[in-house]
RNA sequence: GGGCGCAUAGCUCAGUUGGUUAGAGCACCUCCCUUACAAGGAGGGGGUCGGGGGUUCGAGUCCCUCUGCGCCCACCA
């Protein structure tokens, strides 16, 4: 037997790093290929963004995931637990632009030499070529890079950072994505099209219907008049963007809307600008909202994109890219006088100029009328979302084809969910969708779409049969590098051709995750053994985007979903349960909490937020978690303490042993249970309550015949009692709190805790009954009661005590006595009264001491 | 407006298929420096289980209904 090295004041301070480091360099979550696919755990963890800060939010919900592995990897499973960075994308962008002070100008050339200014001054940014802004890019994400893993080690998770480790812009992820889009092409689920598309005009980029934000946003109704073309009067709309009035292109009422019927097929025209046009019917308009008859312009909102499209009409574009009305007075307009006043002018300037105008004719009628509604804004900007006609990439998604639609809301149904209420939030989203999926950005970072046009004779691109790179030339850059057929010298020119110039958007990459990190079509036998994946673990926000796009994906790529199963995180609300957020300044520094009561007791109030459950944050809970760990350490040291002759089982002969660890058998079953259902929570607090009352009750009750008080047949029982239990604790807590485990385990064991067994209910091989354990512990609550009333010190002797309960019940408590009137100080007499009563007891002190 | 979830002690939450007197931790009060642990230990007070109705011998648990809160989606005239 080998003896225990027990440290004489163990601490948890530095056990982070300590174990962070062994663990690195004997490589022990070290991924291996087995034999089978059933021999592996695979998970698709979310890469977060590095261009972002993690919050304790992030901590919480990578921990949860950190445990299922930890606790497969001791079922024995080979778990395959890849960390990426997603480092691609307009948050990256956003953070070089302001870390660096400049700004993307793709028309620049190349500077090899350039370096960034040494102080980045906001208001003078440098521009810089796309290469040279894209290598900034690349240097920042390293940096981030390095302090999220530096984080995450600390954190502890299980990661196997040598082999597992990718980045959503590596040349791989590229080569991934642009593959993917390109088998998306030829099988027609991806195409371009020129559409409206919600356009922010902030980023100067197309945004897809995820990434879309209904808020509040204050406007004004303004009454304003269009002139009947027969002279007989005027009709009135009601409008919060008169600034739209030079883009009208119908007004439109509901065909059953009596006072407008007579209208219809008529013309009007418009004010200040005198442009004819028509009034119609359409059924989507409301006869309850504004004055019944809405002003059509391409485009206000998406019902006009609607009557647009539906009834034919022209398109009248005022709105530039940049959200400024253009600079030429557009030709349609048969009065074109006043739209110089409005030209190269923001929206809001533009509006407060007509309405200025519109007043003065009397056109407009009274003043603007307050008023609140929703918008969409692009998640990240902070202006309202134009619609704009684009050139734009798509993959289908069921948005325009109900076939699609309901063989993706079936692929949901094929996952389990935990919890399992999350699946109709994937239902709500899937059946809502009502466009394709735009995967287009007009931005630099990111990966560009592999195509290339023609460019006819004019010098106009031909967009109607764009060049896909070869699927063995990828990644291909193609603004740097010419199509096969072609040299750079043809760039640009007629009859030579021009690369797309866009970029996908992150959830084009990040959408392909499973087929990245398990290695399709580069490493076979990984892909084999690893996908479909075991576990997609996420936080609620991201269903719309991250799962169902990599569900789409997966169902178009190989017919199936790409893991079995989805778990939900919560998020970590601040104490008003309101989200935090960087701009609200409730957002908790994961690093400064880490450091004040450590890795493991942040784990394991991580732990205790169940799947799905937003979970207020509370220092004091932290407190908690510290404390368990402070007792693992104290308890375990005091047990690898106790003499010690043997370690065979069949030493186990006194009853309340056995009884312990009966009760141990059921803790172990139910912990098991629990976590095989993802219910990491139930698991930890079946193992928690057992390992306090363990500690206060049974260690209390036995130590003094542990060491050796009965004899040495009944300490060696109870010795190999405590550390058959302290084993079997030890690795039940490990998925939870790996440092202090590890910390405890490496004093008597070999190897590590974390590459244990996960313990078995058959290892734990005597027999006992383990209601003499909760027996006990009433009794000892009777004592300490009694002594706790008469304000006494625990060590107070006992003159006499009765027990009252069933036959049976004393028996097994008589066969105890020793170790009871131990823990008791009972010196006198202890009476045992038979009555058909639950268990009772009357206590007598020694009169104390006046 | 559509969907989902929640409502149990001052706070955070358990409470499995209905079954003795509804639990835990934190906080609070009292006591104990006991040789594993004072960043500890022991004991205690505290709840008409959101309201109303129903099913049942029996409801925190099942059904109906109402109220309040949170989240997701839709909502730009």
């Amino acid at each position: 037997m080998t003896s225990p090295i027990v440290p004489d004041k163990p601490a948890l301070e530095g056990l982070e790093d300590k174990w962070a480091a062994r663990w690195q360099e004997a490589q022990v979550y070290a991924f291996t290929r087995p034999e089978r696919r059933d021999q592996v755990f695979s998970i698709d963890t979310p890469p977060p963004t590095v261009s972002g800060s993690l919050h304790v939010g992030h901590v919480f919900s990578y921990t949860h995931t950190d445990i299922v592995a930890r606790y497969q990897r001791m079922r024995g499973k080979h778990v395959f637990y890849p960390m990426g960075w997603d480092d691609n994308g307009l948050p990256t962008e956003r953070r070089v632009q302001n870390y660096y002070g400049v700004r993307c100008d793709p028309s620049l050339p190349y500077d090899p030499g350039f370096e960034p200014p040494a102080k980045a001054d906001p208001k003078r940014q440098v521009s810089v070529g796309r290469r040279n802004f894209v290598e900034l890019c690349e240097r920042l994400t390293a940096i981030d890079e390095q302090v999220f893993e530096q984080l995450w080690r600390r954190v502890g998770l299980s990661v196997d950072w040598d082999n597992t480790l990718y980045s959503t812009v590596s040349r791989e992820s590229q080569r991934i994505a642009q593959l993917a889009f390109v088998h998306n092409l030829e099988r027609g689920e991806a195409y371009l099209s020129e559409a409206p598309t919600m356009w922010d005009v902030t980023f100067q980029t197309a945004v897809a219907q995820a990434e879309l934000e209904a808020r509040d946003y204050p406007g004004a109704y303004h009454r304003i008049a269009f002139h009947k073309s027969d002279g007989s009067g005027d009709v009135h709309i009601e409008t919060t963007r008169p600034e739209l009035i030079p883009s009208v292109c119908a007004l439109i009422a509901h065909p059953d809307d009596a006072r407008y019927q007579p209208l219809f097929g008529s013309t009007v025209t418009s004010p200040l600008f005198g442009v004819e046009i028509p009034v119609l019917a359409h059924s989507a308009a409301e006869m309850d909202k504004g004055a019944g008859i809405a002003m059509c312009c391409t485009f206000g909102d998406l019902t006009d994109v609607q009557w647009w499209r539906e009834l034919n009409l022209p398109m009248r574009t005022i709105i530039n890219r940049d959200g400024r009305l253009q600079a030429e007075t557009p030709d349609w307009l048969a009065d074109g006088s006043f739209y110089a006043e409005m030209a190269g002018k923001t929206a809001f300037s533009a509006r407060a100029a007509i309405v200025e105008k519109l007043q003065q004719t009397g056109e407009m009628e009274g003043e603007p009328r307050p008023t609140q509604r929703m918008a969409n804004f692009y998640e990240k900007g902070d202006k309202p979302l134009e619609i704009v006609s684009t050139r734009q990439w798509y993959i289908t998604n069921g948005g325009r084809d109900d076939d699609l639609k309901a063989a993706l809301l079936a692929r949901g149904s094929e996952l389990q969910w935990v919890p399992e209420h999350m699946r109709h939030r994937y239902d709500n989203w899937v059946s809502g969708l009502n466009g394709d999926w735009l995967i287009s950005r007009q931005r630099f970072m990111g990966v560009p779409f592999p195509v290339w046009y023609r460019v006819d004779a004019d010098g106009q691109p031909d967009h109607s049969a764009p060049i896909v790179a070869a699927a063995d030339r990828l990644p291909v850059d193609p603004s740097s590098e010419a199509p096969d057929g072609f040299d750079e010298s043809q760039r640009g020119v007629p009859g030579g051709f021009v690369g797309d110039p866009d970029v996908m958007d992150t959830w084009a990459t990040s959408s392909l995750t499973p087929e990245i990190v398990c290695g399709w079509l580069r490493d076979d036998e990984l892909f084999r053994l690893t996908f479909p994946m075991d576990l997609a673990p996420q936080a609620h926000d991201i269903i719309r985007t991250w799962l169902f796009s990599r569900v789409v994906r997966s169902h178009f790529e190989f017919g199936t979903v790409p893991w079995r199963r989805a778990s939900i995180s919560g998020f970590v609300v601040d104490p008003d349960r309101k989200k935090m957020s960087k701009s609200k300044g409730n957002v908790v520094v994961p690093s400064d909490i880490l450091e004040r009561y450590g890795a493991d007791a942040v784990r394991w109030r991580a732990a205790m937020a169940r799947p799905g459950m937003d979970s207020p944050f509370d220092e004091t809970q932290m407190k908690v978690g510290r404390r368990l760990a402070m007792k693992v350490l104290n308890a375990s040291k005091f047990v690898l303490s106790m003499p010690t002759s043997t370690s065979d089982q069949s030493a186990v002969t006194n009853p309340l042993d056995r009884a312990m660890l009966e009760t141990l058998k059921g803790v172990v079953f139910q912990a098991t249970d629990a976590f095989e259902r993802f219910e990491y929570t139930g698991a930890l607090e079946v193992s928690e309550s057992f390992f306090w009352g363990f500690c206060d009750d049974y260690l209390e009750t036995v130590k003094e015949r542990a060491y050796g008080a009965q004899g040495p047949d009944e300490s060696a029982s109870a010795v190999v009692a405590l550390r058959t239990a302290l084993s079997v604790l030890l690795r039940l807590f490990a998925p939870f709190l790996p440092f202090v485990t590890e910390e405890v385990w490496s004093w008597w064991q070999q190897g590590s805790v974390h590459t244990a067994s996960w313990p078995g209910e058959d290892e734990i091989g005597t027999r006992g009954i383990s209601q003499l354990l909760s027996d006990l512990a009433q009794i000892l609550v009777a004592l300490r009661g009694a002594k706790s009333t008469a304000k006494v010190s625990m060590k107070t002797e006992v003159l006499r005590t009765e027990v009252r309960g069933q036959g049976e019940v004393l028996d097994r408590l008589r066969d105890i006595e020793a170790d009871l009137r131990a823990v008791g100080r009972i010196t006198g007499e202890m009476e045992w009264i038979e009555a058909p009563l639950p268990l009772d007891v009357a206590v007598e002190l020694v009169t104390p001491v006046a």
